[in-house]
DNA sequence: CGAATATTACGACGGACATCGTAATAGAAG
DNA sequence: CTTCTATTACGATGTCCGTCGTAATATTCG
């Protein structure tokens, strides 16, 4: 009865396009998977994305459940990662772009 | 005045990626995208995604809101078509990911 | 063991939204 | 002009969801 030490989580392959397009449209969540990016992995108290822990906790399970994400358990922490390899096979070209979209101009 | 032979419809570069995958991640509009893929051009009586057509209206307006769709105004009707161009440039990668995304396999 | 810390579960609250039916508007057709 | 058709505006309704505070759980440390 080895405990796992990921937090469990989809097979991509069975993953929806709009569930990861949902998880992708919140902008606390967006950020998130930003910051995923630069640091490669992080606890939800390290990140600061300007809501409570609590919802933090919240949108990282969200992107956990979306496939976004991978949740390895340490101690107490839950250091979580972007699962980059396995979405760029599963939906090419969707995360990049996502991602590195260049920011609105200002409207009106 | 010549009036309008297009509906009001956003500059692109003041789009945010949020937005646009807010409208792609509900599945009547993704039908409703990867229809006028095939299409080209479709009014909302056409569009035949399984919901009333005042329902199919408001997620036409969304998708145009939301800077995907460019609706042209014909008599009565009022034919949409896909940014694709703009939506290439100013998303490089988005929107063929999102519509060539393969299906998701049947889970558990 | 007891204290401190990280995370999540839970409940609540307010706002956003998908859906529909109906009415209003506008052009086309007779 | 009258009728028909296409579209949208409007109001109502039920649901989903983002946010928070607090409590519960688990692990580390002294």
């Amino acid at each position: 009865m080895d405990a796992p030490t990921l937090l469990p989580q989809p097979d991509l392959d069975t993953v929806h396009v709009e569930t990861v397009l949902r998880a992708l449209a919140d902008p606390v969540r967006l950020r998130i998977v930003r910051r995923l990016t630069e640091v490669e992995e992080s606890t939800c108290t390290a990140l600061d994305v300007g809501v409570k822990v609590s919802t933090v906790s919240h949108h990282m399970g969200i992107l956990r459940e979306s496939g976004l994400v991978s949740t390895r358990i340490d101690g107490t922490a839950r250091p979580s990662r972007l699962r980059g390899e396995e979405l760029r096979r599963r939906f090419p070209g969707l995360l990049d772009s996502v991602v590195g979209a260049a920011p609105a101009r200002p409207a009106t």
